[in-house]
DNA sequence: GTCTATACTAGGATAGAC
DNA sequence: GTCTATCCTAGTATAGAC
């Protein structure tokens, strides 16, 4: 953490510079175009942060801990239960990604962007990944659900799925995800018949 | 189409520049880092095609024409039954991306890096998106789901998911994405209870 | 004629010096 | 905050092998 010459000029550049990464991806975006909209010199970006990797591994960071707060906030809009504590989280990303100039997930950019294995950038997008997926097991365990890592795995392809291209989904997709979300938690909650195998003699 | 002074140029320039877009994206990859692996000169690059824009909606349009042979044959391995075709989609990408060398889709790469709304890339993955989604309601309507959008939706969810970070879902993600089609299909054709409202006096 | 290979322009990138 | 250095990009034009 460097000294802050201006304070809030750090979170200045890190608004800017997450802003022009979510819409545009890493690679399409210049430093100079990030200076220039933040108002500030070359030498002070250079201060605070050692590179353009590190600006971006920062921004990933700053992404994760609004949606560590979002997921909070979900849980907390659900009155501490579990199972709606899943299907808030995915109600609230379905209302973010609906909008019409959600820029696109950047910790799914930056992951498409960096395929090396050991880049930093690729650690902090697979990080966030992981850290997602560890709540949304704990809150399936919580929930009682007999296979939480099953439970765990199916969120997050709806979550995955609405982060990438809810304009490209259809009109229906939204609303479509939050109900697929309840319908997933109520079947994989339900007694005697856990989500992989809850066939028999139902249908007949 | 220009001529062709030697047949399969254009073919090995779009095989080459679709396997390095896939990894890397579209902006990451130079055109001299194609002409270089392709073994052929510049010249004859830009005889084939416009310009780089034009080559790459010609990788996405290959890339389709693919995934198309890739659903027919999934619905042939179902033997015509459409509520499995859609099932064996989910199965055939899931094979697909679970590969430890799986580089990413390019449909999603290329329409993350292009978030211009009349930009012909992003048209061509949007098309492309549209086209699987026509596939799919067509599969869910011939299978007598009673709400197809829904079903389609869901699958369509389940599609993206998959096709952007299968390594970043965990382990069990992926053979839990077939399971989870599985039960999708069946609850979505389980007679009377529609896949979106199948709550009432069940789980009481 | 067909192709590879190179030179060139104009612009933008990261990075760093001052 | 400006200015420079070095590199890479798209694209065009030209040179020269076969």
């Amino acid at each position: 953490m460097a000294r802050k010459p201006a304070p809030g000029t750090r979170e200045r550049i890190l608004a800017v510079a997450s802003r022009l990464f979510s819409i545009h991806g890493v690679h399409a975006v210049g430093l100079q175009q990030i200076i220039d909209e933040a108002g500030c010199g070359k030498n002070l970006l250079y201060r605070e942060f050692a590179g353009k990797d590190e600006l971006v591994v920062a921004c990933l960071h700053r992404y994760r801990e609004n949606w560590m707060s979002t997921i909070e906030e979900a849980g907390r809009s659900a009155g501490g239960d579990p199972a709606g504590h899943l299907v808030a989280i995915v109600g609230t990303l379905a209302a973010v990604t609906s909008s019409a100039d959600y820029p696109g997930c950047p910790v799914h950019k930056a992951y498409a962007e960096f395929p090396e294995a050991g880049h930093p950038i690729r650690q902090a997008s697979t990080e966030h990944f992981e850290a997602t997926r560890a709540v949304l097991h704990d809150l399936a365990a919580r929930a009682g659900a007999p296979e939480p890592g099953v439970l765990a795995s199916r969120i997050m392809l709806i979550i995955h799925g609405l982060s990438t291209n809810p304009a490209a989904l259809g009109a229906p997709a939204v609303p479509a995800a939050v109900a697929f979300a309840e319908d997933l938690v109520r079947d994989a909650l339900r007694p005697s018949t856990p989500a992989r195998t809850h066939a028999a003699g139902r249908a007949g």
